[in-house]
DNA sequence: ATGACCGCTGGAAGCGGA
């Protein structure tokens, strides 16, 4: 079973990308952030003409998250995380696909930090942890996938200082995902590949893709009946190439079920 | 680097993203 995520960037407006490399790469499983549109906007039509169905959360301009699954609908279990009944942005989206939870994050950036963003960044991830904990209890087998807004370490991101006040890469952020981390987590991308460079992100200013001064900030986490049957992972990085890209590229893994 | 991008809203600059 093969598993990807993907932050999109306005799924219409790169709708030909993404059928482009669901074409090519053909995932099992698909989790989208920033979609950018509401409900009604989401192209469901041409993503069964692909050959996947989806459950999706959406909203005008802003954040949206879905989940694909190829040959079959994903069964929407949560369409928002638990724990704040007046945040309204649309950020998570869970479903069951061939027995296995797939949960779709989209954890807010938090910029400019210190501040509000921040704020609600070390909040929203405070949720994440405690939904995390309910679901790593529950026993099941279960995928926390997508754009974390979290460079993990420093290894995770080209050499600078240009960025040490960033909200991506502080000691908060970073200890917060630690901390998700010991519940039992398994990063998987970083398993298969424990040291260098494993960017997903690449800014569209300063010609940073041309540079290839990148982040890490798209992530599988994997419950521990999970983490055993990883067998393979990467990054599609063509896809961040072609023209019309989002600032991310897709990444994958692979699981023996 | 107060950076040179990209997309959105609204119908101009300003915001958000990372």
């Amino acid at each position: 079973m093969k598993i990807a995520t993907l932050n999109i960037n306005n799924i219409n407006k790169r709708l030909e990308n993404l059928l482009g490399w669901l074409e090519k790469e053909k995932p099992d499983v698909a989790c989208l952030q920033e979609l950018k549109t509401e409900h009604r906007g989401f192209p469901a039509g041409a993503l069964r003409s692909s050959g996947y169905e989806a459950v999706w959360v959406g909203e005008r301009s802003w954040n949206g998250v879905a989940i694909l699954a190829r040959g079959q609908p994903p069964v929407l279990t949560r369409s928002e995380l638990p724990g704040d009944d007046h945040d309204n942005q649309t950020r998570y989206v869970e479903a069951a696909v061939r027995g296995v939870l797939i949960a779709c994050i989209y954890l807010p950036n938090g910029n400019p930090q210190p501040g509000p963003k921040f704020a609600y960044k070390l909040a929203w991830f405070e949720r994440l942890i405690a939904h995390a904990s309910d679901l790593i209890k529950a026993g099941i087998p279960v995928v926390l996938a997508g754009d974390y807004n979290v460079v993990p370490t420093p290894q995770d991101i080209y050499p600078t200082r240009s960025l040490d006040k960033n909200a991506l890469v502080q000691p908060a952020s970073r200890e917060a995902f630690q901390r998700l981390l010991r519940q039992g987590w398994t990063d998987a991308l970083r398993k298969l590949q424990p040291t260098g460079p494993l960017w997903t992100f690449w800014d569209y200013k300063f010609d940073r893709w041309n540079a290839d001064k990148g982040m890490r900030l798209d992530h599988f986490l994997l419950s521990p009946q999970l983490a055993p049957l990883l067998l393979d992972g990467g990054v599609d990085r063509w896809v961040r190439g072609e023209e019309n890209a989002s600032d991310h590229a897709p990444a994958w893994i692979t699981l023996k079920l």
